[in-house]
DNA sequence: GGGTTGTGCAACCAATGGGTTGTGATTCCC
DNA sequence: GGGAATCACAACCCATTGGTTGCACAACCC
């Protein structure tokens, strides 16, 4: 289910550049190759490739060997374990949300000690 | 909405460190202060600092002014943020997924020439 | 006022990241 | 076989990052 802690490391940091954003947006449309991915960018073939293998080293994309080309495509499932790690926090983080309205709630009515914070 | 690139880069890169996430977790328990946040880490206290800046300049947590603490919360509203562009991500990988499986289907179906395919 | 506590800032350092150029290996085209 | 195209690898550069130590500052305790 949830990904291990090193493979959310490598997707999340795949994921914090905005060239290797934009080609993920772009691979989305379909497969492409490495020149055509390379062609809407300011930079050399080189450094696409480095993007490349640091989507592929995280999964999020993978690339079949046709002739001398190496197409990518998309590795959705990839994505649906950081959605799963989102969505947890998402849902624990709106929990702590709601108890934290209701205490200042219950603050407003009427007693205020035992706040139950943190406590490690 | 939908973030802004740049933030997004922000946000991506400040969940790209096991150290940070473990923060992250430990705050959705509950604010805390710097010390407590540092206490399970085998680093100083100043490190921790330093996360907690690179978090609170990606707007996932933020900090009030204590007397001489400064505790720290989350932000939820921020991986609201993130969870919207994973979530669309997600659509469009799956559905490009649907697609490609109907494209293999009608393959061994009949006739498959007329890919359809990337075309910039 | 003086010591302790909680925190931030600055300087430094090693490692990583994102980019470049240069080159080499395959595969296609003729 | 020879040239062009597609791609990856290696060496290098510079900026950033993740960590350290050392200190300064502000607020509490006495």
């Amino acid at each position: 289910m949830t990904v291990a802690e090193d493979e959310l490391t490598l997707v999340f940091s795949a994921l914090a550049d905005p060239t290797r954003r934009a080609i993920l947006e772009r691979l989305a449309l379909g497969e492409a190759t490495v020149n055509q991915l390379a062609e809407p960018f300011a930079m050399t073939q080189q450094a696409i490739s480095k993007h490349l293998k640091v989507l592929e080293r995280a999964r999020l994309i993978s690339r079949t060997r046709t002739a001398q080309s190496r197409p990518c495509v998309l590795d959705a499932e990839r994505l649906d374990a950081v959605a799963g790690w989102i969505e947890r926090h998402r849902r624990i983080w709106a929990d702590r949300h709601d108890r934290l309205g209701q205490h200042l709630a219950a603050l407003g009515a009427t007693r205020h000690d035992d706040e139950g914070e943190v406590a490690p």
